[in-house]
RNA sequence: GGCGACGUGGCCGAGUGGCUGAGGCAGGGGCCUGCAAAGCCCCGUACGCGGGUUCGAUUCCCGCCGUCGCCUCCA
């Protein structure tokens, strides 16, 4: 079974899922107030890759993720642009799901709303306030942090260190509150604001209690893994966490959180205003580079992304191309158990990506070599492998037969043939010239001129 | 201030107490080719700085410098 770094252990453990054979993992997912830039799709890059490597392994997995809908930043915007929270939630939520089908990140098997979801949440808090860990104050209802159990779990900080350190920013809600780090469960609602009615007053339900209701609704209590970006460990999970052990309830077993991306060394995201998006970023280029790019390095680890770093990713996938299409024709057979015992040992170290592409490179490297040797036989399991590992990160690899060449450009072709088997070189080179003048790869192979979109 | 991460060849990015510094990209040379393309082969005196531990450190420890992240907006 794979191991993963554990934010809350601090070290790699076992998966150990709570039904073996079955994994069921939460990451939280985006709030639909903006365009998602590459941030939002690495993680989503990060846990297709590791839903697709389980399921591959032969795990079941259920895979559910969120959409925040509502949220004071969704109002913020219907207000500044004069209009409704939910137009807002229904443009962005479109842009949110293109884009995640143009990279390849499969649907969810859940994607919760959380305005789906308000009683239920209403029932938490009732169920917290009733219990003496939450209670109502003058603008909405707050969990009392200090009455839960290891909180600072995630954040590695006593309560009283978290304090201390955040002093130059404002408190929200502060002199309210019983304990500066004490969150919101639930706001009351201003004059206009959207509402859903409550035993403390009508209001909206803060953004941490959403995902504690919906992760624990659909999967059940000590689901096995709770994923997001880094920046979500704290407070976000941490509050999640706090909501859970202060009902009584087992929440995630494994905490996994991936590293950011970033601009010149500095985190990508919307406050700095240093992001690209993702919609940018697909219309410019090859989709699967990103997912390259992100499967290069570790998934905890910082990634620079630049336009000189995606022109690489191309650039790799265009020998991965080639590797597909050179190895098409090969039959049909068994992926060579060497190269996949190979690649399982990297990815189930903590889903070492970078480590099991550099060994797949290796294998093409090798599949290239046997068929220069004409030894086909001995390069199919080897290909066959190389498919099959390539398939389980969702990679995909560009399908020569998709490739629809038109009749002209055909005529084209055969009329080079034509030329070289009477050795017209300038006639040849000519016609070689105005296919690439149409946008076409020209290679010559034994079976003749073939071309391809370039 | 607290907690944490990082600093590796032109670029990206793995990794390790000593064996040839993964892999990709770019670059140089060669094979192949009518010429190309693709592919293959060869080519790179790296590990921020200063100490320490060690027979030996890029890898462990200490200090320093630099960059970055979290400390209730944030994937």
């Amino acid at each position: 079974m794979i191991r993963l770094y554990d934010t809350a252990a601090r070290q790699v453990l076992p998966l150990e899922p709570r039904t073996p054979g079955e994994v069921s993992m939460y990451v939280c997912g985006p709030t639909v107030y903006g365009p998602p830039h590459l941030g939002h799709g690495r993680f989503s890059l990060v846990f297709d890759v590791l839903r697709r490597y389980l399921e591959w392994s032969g795990n079941r997995v259920r895979y559910v993720s969120n959409i925040t809908d509502i949220d004071d930043k969704i109002i913020d915007r219907a207000e500044a642009e004069g209009r409704s929270w939910t137009e807002v939630v229904t443009e962005f939520e479109t842009v949110w799901w293109d884009a995640m089908d143009a990279m390849g990140v499969r649907r969810p098997d859940d994607d919760p709303h959380a305005t789906a979801y308000v009683e239920r949440m209403v029932d938490l808090i009732s169920d917290l306030v009733g219990r003496g860990a939450a209670y109502p104050t003058d603008d909405g209802v707050y969990l009392s942090v200090e009455q839960v159990d290891g909180y600072g779990l995630l954040a590695h900080q006593s309560l009283d260190e978290m304090v201390a350190g955040g002093g130059e920013r404002e408190v929200h809600g502060a002199g309210r509150k019983r304990h500066p780090a004490d969150f919101a469960l639930w706001k009351f609602a201003k004059p206009g604001e959207p509402s859903w009615p409550s035993p403390w007053g009508d209001g909206r339900p803060g953004w941490h209690t959403e995902c504690v209701v919906m992760s624990l609704d659909l999967l059940g209590d000590g689901f096995d893994l709770h994923g997001g970006g880094l920046d979500l460990a704290f407070p976000h999970h941490e509050n999640e966490r706090a909501q859970a052990v202060a009902v009584g309830r087992d929440f995630a077993r494994r905490w996994v959180h991936n590293g950011f991306v970033e601009v010149g060394g500095e985190k990508m995201s919307k406050s700095l205003g240093n992001f690209t998006t993702l919609t940018e970023l697909l219309a410019e280029h090859d989709a699967r580079a990103y997912r390259l790019l992100v499967l290069r390095a570790h998934y905890r680890r910082p990634l620079e992304v630049t336009a000189d770093t995606i022109a690489q990713a191309e650039a790799t996938l265009e020998r991965l191309d080639a590797f597909a299409r050179r190895t098409a024709e090969l039959d049909e057979a068994e992926p060579d158990a060497a190269v996949l015992d190979a690649f399982r040992t990297r990815m189930d170290d903590d889903l070492d990506t970078p480590g099991a592409l550099a060994g797949l490179f290796d294998v093409v490297s090798e599949v290239n070599r046997l068929l220069d040797a004409g030894a086909a036989p001995a390069a199919t399991p080897l290909a066959a492998a190389v498919r099959s590992a390539l398939d389980a990160m969702g990679l995909d690899l560009r399908d020569p037969s998709a490739e629809l060449v038109p009749d002209d450009v055909l005529a084209l072709a055969a009329a080079r043939d034509r030329a070289r088997a009477e050795k017209d070189w300038g006639m040849a080179d000519q016609l070689r010239d105005e296919l690439v003048s149409k946008g076409y790869v020209v290679e010559d192979t034994p079976g003749g001129t073939v071309v391809r979109r370039a």
